[in-house]
DNA sequence: TTGCCGATTACCT
DNA sequence: GGTAATCGGCAAC
């Protein structure tokens, strides 16, 4: 097959894919492809878990209660930007904005399945091949403050590309967000969102791998 | 200017 | 399951 950047780079994610309802957003960025560009070499990552943080009456988002500083004014911007910052004094986190300028919503990458670049991405990790939680794709894809802004519609150095790979809304699992016990009741707001399947932190990983409905247990969800 | 704590991870028991 | 590592953001003093 021929090289798939050459693929993904003419199948990038229009703006309008992110102007719009932040959930909505979140559930359809599962299965798209999250292309980095490095002189090292290229890593491509087909997304199976993120989390929808919803701007100023979120509790758990940066932005709640409108708060607006020079760390999260990337939030603050147009659509389709890539808002990366530090925490715990040692890792990132990489978001997607979502809506309208004045609107400071945006989806948290937390995971997905290596598709190119293994290799890149086992050296960057330490040996390690796994991209589930959201300062490890960092790692794995090398975004630092430096790729705080970079506009993910131009196929530059970090785009995001659809393939045509489509998860359907059955294996989608709507879960509550990690980390965000300090929200109150917000925490538990089901804004997690994430490929059956994929092995997530604290999330049981054989759940319907195979879409098949393996054991569907007591309660019939929706 | 100070001080607390975080949208985490890895490694220990 | 517990916790150290490690530092910048941000609110309060």
């Amino acid at each position: 097959m021929a090289y798939p950047l050459e693929v993904w780079q003419r199948a990038v994610l229009p703006r309008e894919f992110y102007q719009r309802d932040t959930v909505a957003v979140a559930r359809e960025l599962l299965g798209k492809v999250l292309v980095r560009r490095t002189p090292e070499g290229v890593v491509a990552l087909r997304l199976m878990e993120v989390e929808a943080y919803l701007g100023v009456d979120d509790p758990a988002a940066h932005t709640a209660g409108g708060r607006r500083t020079p760390r999260n004014e990337v939030m603050w911007g147009e659509a389709g930007h890539l808002y990366v910052y530090f925490t715990y004094g040692m890792h990132f986190c990489a978001n997607v904005v979502t809506r309208a300028p004045g609107q400071p919503e945006a989806v948290l990458l937390r995971g997905g399945v290596v598709l190119w670049g293994d290799e890149l991405v086992q050296r960057r990790r330490r040996g390690r091949g796994d991209v589930n939680g959201p300062a490890k794709l960092c790692q794995a894809l090398a975004l630092t403050r430096r790729e705080n802004g970079t506009d993910l519609t131009e196929a530059g150095e970090v785009f995001l590309a659809e393939d045509g790979f489509c998860v359907p809304p059955e294996r989608v699992l709507a879960v509550p967000r990690v980390g965000v016990e300090y929200a109150g009741a917000a925490a538990l707001w089901p804004l997690r969102f994430v490929v059956r399947g994929f092995p997530a932190v604290g999330l049981r990983s054989d759940d319907g791998a195979e879409g098949l409905p393996s054991r569907r247990g007591a309660p019939k969800p929706r």
